[in-house]
DNA sequence: TTTCGGCGACTTTTT
DNA sequence: GTCGCCGAAA
């Protein structure tokens, strides 16, 4: 097979590139995975780059395992000693292979997000400290922000009383992780920062091995990120960053697409390549994308093009009330559906969660099958999390947060008057170091772990799953639960996954490894043919035939709270830009003038990058008469209508909520907040 | 120890 | 509007 055949000359430049860093621009629909996974086949076969030369690092499991497949599609190879993976999954990789010189137990665990605020919890308690004025969240958010940059709690620049405090709880949460033997996912990546920086004989050994590191979403690196790939490639390997800064959408959790501009000068990169055509969208999706991407200042420059018709102008609809928006929704999936669009290719996006329920609703009304994307998934289930927490004790003991986890659940009679006295006696070791001898109920779960323990020495993994999930109490606790049905099928799937789990090393600690690293699927009933209900973040490299964007209000997309961060506006639009780029042939864009928002009708004006998309790619769908608006409460001849856009010389824009009679108007300003006004002074003017 | 009710929060999300 | 957490009562 032709590993060049049907691609276009800029893709294949960038396949091809000698043997030199590069940095590849790839738009939306520019066919960005395959170049991605054609250079890799492109080095093996025509190349002779080993296999075993190359790194190739994505964000998500399921990019990771994508690459993974086309790779083992279009080579005959064994892609065993490839290095292909997320970052935290070749960090634990490179973790496990060298614990002992990155200063960690043999078989440490990796504690998920939920784990990490739990013990950030506990910490905050065992320091006396008021969990009101340190939020654990926020110290979570500050611990992994904190390493992120590279620091350690002796790195914290300390200028106020506030910060030392978060500093020792810092501190206090490190050292509770080295004694239990956890790592948070921060943690994977520092430590393996930290080892390749210290241990010259390893840095040496990785930066000869691999010759080809190749990033995928490069524009979602962090700092630390960066630093470590900056580490692993040394002066000698040449770096293949594939990514979009148009579609950078996860600034607000520390990528930095800076990142780009570093990797341009510190890998001296002599040209970067656009792929700037796109093999998805018709021309008018694509000219409303560009229009409205234009408008960000600080951007590396690209325009998408295509070769296809221009197809459909874009439609916008606006209705009066979120309930009709659904409802309009729901008709032209209808008619879409009718007209042989299958349900799975068409779209609902929203900017936030909270928007589903609306449209949802809609759709259970008119019998629409859908399936929404969010949610628990499976690794974070309460009965998963709890058989996990009871495998994590038979493996260690000494880990509080499982220990805490289970000590009274099922309930055996060890409330928090116990397990504070236990927690008041550890401290400094473990909880299980103390659990003897204290009272009788402490005893006998410290036989039920001991005997557990035994029970499964040297049991193949899924019997000491089953074993755990029979002694622990688990399974008949939800068999006499009322709605403990959905749970057990659960266990029985763990069962099952730990079945079909294949191990190199320890199953166990691999097991629980992959339980912390890959949670799972987010969605439920895959297959079947169902309208796809996501929010703009998760459909982020996906495609339909169909899309809608709802929502489309000052406010909801771009969110208000982004308003006030510094460059906030422009990741909106960014993530505007992601929204369009998903359609192939048709995009609605939709808004209403009132909805329902946390239990309050909210009127806002329609979303400014509206008014960024060239009116002659929209077709206009019905604007919403303000005649059909909800009458005014009262006052049957106010010249105002509710949901009214004014502008008041004094307070701006503003949207009427209210009339009074005559005379008297409420408007609720978007910079001066909600205000009566008597008509007969202020001078509204619509707008 | 469990359960129930009140109160506050509430953008996006992967590992 | 709804979820989750915390504190008080059963």
């Amino acid at each position: 097979m032709d590993i060049l055949a049907g691609l276009n000359p800029e893709q294949i430049e960038a396949v091809t590139l000698p043997h030199h860093s590069a940095l590849i621009l790839a738009g939306a629909g520019s066919g960005k995975t395959r170049v991605l996974t054609s250079r890799i086949a492109y080095l093996i076969q025509k190349q002779g780059v080993s296999p075993h030369e190359i790194l190739a690092v994505t964000f998500t499991n399921k990019a990771a395992k994508e690459m993974t497949a086309r790779i083992s599609a279009m080579l005959p190879i064994n892609i065993r000693g490839m290095w292909i993976g997320t970052f935290h999954g070749l960090c634990n990789r490179m973790l496990r292979a060298h614990h002992r010189e990155a200063g960690l137990p043999e078989t440490f665990q990796i504690m998920d997000s939920a784990d990490q605020l739990a013990m950030v919890k506990r910490i905050i308690k065992s320091l006396n400290l008021d969990d009101e004025k340190y939020p654990p969240k926020q110290l979570q958010h500050f611990i992994n922000g904190q390493k992120e940059e590279g620091l350690r709690p002796h790195d914290v620049s300390v200028y106020d009383t506030f910060t030392r405090t978060q500093q020792e709880i810092f501190s206090a949460y490190e050292a509770q992780c080295n004694r239990e033997g956890v790592v948070d996912f921060a943690e994977l990546l520092l430590r393996s920062f930290e080892l390749l920086k210290r241990n010259e004989i390893l840095r040496e050994h990785y930066q000869a091995r691999f010759k080809h590191l190749l990033i995928d979403e490069f524009q979602d690196t962090n700092r630390l990120q960066y630093q470590w790939l900056k580490l692993l490639a040394g002066k000698n390997a040449a770096i293949f960053a594939v990514g979009d800064d148009d579609q950078s959408i996860y600034a607000f959790r520390g990528a930095d697409t800076g990142n780009m501009r570093e990797l341009e000068r510190d890998f001296h990169i002599r040209d970067i390549i656009k792929l700037e055509q796109n093999y998805r969208s018709h021309g008018n999706i694509l000219d409303a994308a560009n229009a409205l991407i234009r408008h960000n200042a600080s951007r590396l420059g690209k325009n998408l093009w295509t070769s296809d018709a221009r197809g459909e102008k874009l439609r916008f609809y606006q209705a009066p009330t979120d309930l009709q928006e659904a409802e309009y929704i729901v008709e032209e999936i209808r008619a879409l559906h009718s007209d042989g669009v299958p349900l799975n290719d068409i779209a609902l996006l929203y900017r936030s969660n909270a928007q589903s329920r609306v449209l949802e609703h809609a759709l259970f009304n008119a019998s629409l099958s859908y399936r929404v994307y969010g949610g628990l998934r499976f690794f974070e289930r309460q009965e998963i999390k709890h058989a996990l927490a009871y495998l994590r004790l038979v493996h260690n003991p000494d880990d509080d947060g499982a220990l805490l986890r289970v000590i009274n659940f099922p309930a055996r009679g060890i409330g928090a008057k116990s397990i504070e006295s236990l927690q008041a006696d550890a401290h400094g070791s473990s909880l299980w170091s103390k659990a003897r001898g204290k009272s009788r109920k402490l005893d006998e779960f410290a036989n039920l772990i001991e005997s557990m323990r035994q029970a499964c020495s040297g049991a193949p993994l899924p019997e000491t799953v089953e074993t755990v999930i029979g002694m622990s109490g688990l399974k008949s606790h939800y068999l006499h639960e009322k709605d403990g049905e959905d749970r057990l099928e659960n266990l029985d799937e763990l069962v099952n996954a730990a079945a079909t789990f294949e191990s190199e090393g320890d199953p166990l600690v691999e097991f629980l490894s992959h339980a912390a690293l890959e949670a799972g699927e987010r969605q439920s009933g895959e297959g079947t043919d169902a309208v796809q209900l996501m929010t703009v973040h998760s459909a982020k490299g996906l495609e339909f035939h169909a899309v809608f964007v709802s929502g489309l209000e000052e406010g909801l997309f771009p969110h208000s709270n982004s308003r006030n961060e510094a460059g906030g506006i422009e990741e909106e639009r960014r993530l505007m830009y992601v929204a369009l780029t998903r359609a192939r042939r048709r995009l609605y864009l939709s808004c209403a003038q009132s909805r329902m928002l946390h239990g309050q009708t909210n009127y806002n004006i329609p979303s400014r990058f509206l008014k960024e998309i060239p009116e002659e790619l929209v077709q206009i769908i019905g604007i919403a008469a303000f005649g059909e608006t909800p009458a005014p409460v009262s006052g049957k001849k106010s010249p105002w209508r509710i949901g009214a856009n004014v502008f008041h010389p004094k307070f701006g824009e503003g949207v009427v909520l209210a009339c009074e009679g005559i005379d008297q108007v409420q408007v609720n300003f978007r910079r001066a907040g909600t205000k009566w006004l008597a008509l007969e002074y202020a001078n509204l003017i619509a707008i």
